[in-house]
RNA sequence: GGGGCGGUAGCUCAAUUGGUUAGAGUACCGGACUGUCGAUCCGGUGGUUGCGGGUUCGAGUCCCGUCCGCCUCGCCA
């Protein structure tokens, strides 16, 4: 084999003269008949034009060419030497070509289904659900070898600054014990303990914190996790995680840390200098942005005008304030009316868009979304104007509006007014485009972390608390002797404790979160008591780190950042499967091993499980 | 589990109100061509319209079911 001298990306002028040898694959091929052949030699690290020379060399060279196509692999010897018909700015080895002297086709391929192109004729790749089927080939397209290049090197970064900072790299079990909280799991069936069964880790949560316990201080690994739920474009089954634990910290330690990986990362693979990072809690999230994970790059913030509404003559209003008036503020079925203001809106937003914003919210389980335009005129027209117009100077006093503004309102309970306010806000901002190209682009990061989480919330089907987090997330360090000291049955002050957690959110989107956690056996207690867990189920569950935290535990706490997100926002795309190399279908399909597939009846056997599955 | 969109040549798409032999570009095959770089020019092969039913004189088109993919709600401590 003609073992190559250089890759594809590297020759330049000063070769020029130089014998040399490449390995690659044909990228295209331009014909002249029987004088002259063109082809582009590619590998992952650029492209370089080789020249099959009738003139020079004879017609024997041009036969060779002749037969190669495109995808062929090939090996080729030859000389390099200044372009003949002038450069091809377009490449970086543009300046020169390769004349071939000796040709060795390593591998013929098949005629491929589809061409690893980034501009195909018409400029449109082929659906995705093919190039997944033959992933090997979308994946030599130069765009997706740019994306494994940067997320090598993301994973690079990330392991320098960690193990500059103390952190040791340690692997922790895939296969692990079942603690059916949080997401379905994946489980494994046991061969050696007939009916039992292994599960899949939705992250390594207790074993680091043990690993904190066993004192290695500082802990970092780059993991995959598997939570068995609806994968989304943005998510993932099967997806990985920078998790990481600290010893002896509080909450502001941690914090720290994270932001100087977070300002590292985005220097060396964005060139971006990240400010220092805005804190916001979440209620003010919930309360502004009707989200915990808010977009901060525009406006159109949501105000609370529900005493406003409650003196107006407008049933909608009043039927949702009548509701749940006797809970506390922001208890999640106390009624209450919201309203973005949208500046310009009057014009922008037709009738229309305004139709689909009331189907819109109607997803997120709110009745629908009344509207109002101040005109040009300053005169309040549409929808629920006649019902604002007897308060119109506080109307417009409260929510700060010009003419030729619109006004969008939400009325229900708490929980579902917000939630809906906050994603239509979202929508708006889309629809008057207010929100910048992400920064890949040349538009702003906006970094922000989000603190003060609630410990505790109500399960929406069965009414009981649980916990935001997890349940070794800490309380606030100043908020500990209340929260032990509460009675369980204390509603309000249960529901007004917030943890030692925190989010980091980037233009809208949670990259990371994290807690300190519990090292202190009262309050862990507590936690599991208001959790609805005796101690004996407690033990039962999580014995192994209760048991650890009880042999000598450190103050510590970690996070954990989504890798395949921040991949996503180096390499601009929207698609998480874009920067797996291997990824599912929403079904949990992999289309290329056309994974899961049925087994043998004496593999199931083997693990003492019979399918009952039975074919239609 | 719910809602929405899609599936026509290897690929990207088109096909009037349900109406002749389902077309185009590209890829592929053959030919021409000595400076191309999305090479060009000429010719050709290529179709179970995802699958299964139904309505109709007639279905790519309408109806029912089903499979696959994508987006999304629920879900994702």
């Amino acid at each position: 084999m003609l073992i190559r001298t250089h890759n594809c990306g590297e020759l330049r002028d000063k070769h020029v003269g130089q014998t040399v040898r490449l390995n690659g694959w044909v990228n295209s091929y331009r014909g002249h008949g029987t004088g002259l052949v063109f082809i582009d030699l590619r590998d992952r690290f650029g492209l370089t034009q080789l020249v099959f020379d009738g003139e020079d060399l004879g017609p024997a060279i041009l036969d060779q060419a002749d037969k190669l196509r495109n995808e062929d692999v090939v090996a080729v010897e030859g000389t390099v030497r200044v372009r003949g018909g002038g450069p091809n700015p377009k490449l970086l080895t543009g300046n020169i070509e390769v004349v071939v002297t000796k040709v060795e086709v390593l591998s013929k391929t098949e005629v491929p289904p589809f061409l690893p192109d980034d501009n195909p004729t018409g400029g449109k790749l082929p659906n995705e659900e093919l190039r997944l089927k033959y992933r090997y080939l979308d994946l030599r397209r130069p765009s997706m070898q740019n994306i494994l290049a940067k997320r090598a090197k993301a994973t690079k970064v990330t392991r320098d600054y960690f193990y500059e900072n103390g952190f040791l790299e340690i692997e922790t079990p895939v296969l692990y014990k079942s603690t059916p909280e949080g997401a379905r799991e994946f489980l494994v069936p046991s061969r050696h303990q007939p009916g039992e069964w292994y599960a899949l880790p939705q992250s390594p949560q207790l074993f680091k914190q043990i690993l904190m316990v066993a004192g290695c201080d500082r802990y970092l690994q780059i993991c995959r996790c598997f939570r068995d739920e609806d994968p989304r474009a943005d998510r993932q089954s099967e997806f990985s995680q920078i998790d990481l634990e600290m010893s002896f910290v509080r909450r502001e330690q941690v914090m720290e840390m994270m932001e100087g990986f977070v300002r590292r990362l985005w220097k060396e693979m964005a060139g971006f200098e990240v400010p220092p990072m805005q804190r916001m809690t979440y209620r003010e999230a919930m309360e502004r942005y009707g989200i915990d994970r808010p977009d901060t790059r525009y406006g159109l913030e949501i105000r609370d005008i529900s005493e406003l509404a409650a003196r107006m003559d407008f049933g909608v209003f009043k039927d949702a304030l009548a509701k749940g008036a006797d809970r506390p503020k922001f208890s999640s079925r106390r009624g209450v009316v919201k309203a973005i203001a949208v500046p310009g809106g009057a014009e922008k937003l037709t009738r229309k868009i305004t139709d689909g914003y009331a189907e819109y919210v109607k997803t997120f389980g709110a009745g629908g979304c009344a509207v109002v335009k101040l005109n040009a005129q300053g005169v309040l027209e549409t929808g629920i104007a006649k019902f604002l117009e007897p308060h119109k100077a506080e109307v417009i006093a409260a929510l700060g509006l010009k003419p030729g503004d619109m006004v969008l309102f939400l009325a229900d309970v708490y929980s579902v007014a917000t939630k809906a306010a906050g994603e239509l806000r979202q929508k708006v901002a889309r629809d008057m485009g207010v929100v910048p190209r992400p920064g890949s682009e040349g538009g702003p990061w906006n970094f922000l972390w989000v603190i003060d989480f609630p410990m505790f919330e109500r399960d929406k089907e069965s009414g009981r608390w649980i916990a935001m987090h997890h349940p070794f997330t800490a309380p606030r360090d100043d908020q500990a002797e209340a929260f032990v000291n509460a009675p369980v049955e204390d509603e309000e002050t249960i529901a007004s404790i917030v943890s030692a957690g925190y989010d980091i959110v980037l233009n809208g989107q949670e990259i990371a979160g994290g807690s300190v956690r519990i090292h202190d056996r009262a309050v862990q207690s507590k936690v599991f008591q208001l959790l609805g867990l005796s101690p004996e189920q407690a033990k039962e569950k999580f014995s192994f780190l209760l048991e650890a935290l009880s042999y000598g535990a450190p103050p510590h706490g970690g996070v954990a950042f989504g890798l395949d997100r921040l991949i996503m926002n180096f390499v601009g795309t929207d698609n998480i499967r874009d920067v797996i190399a291997f990824p599912k279908t929403q079904t949990g399909a992999d289309l290329m091993t056309l994974a899961p597939s049925p087994v043998t009846e004496a593999q199931l056997k083997e693990l003492y499980i019979k399918s009952t599955y039975e074919k239609k």
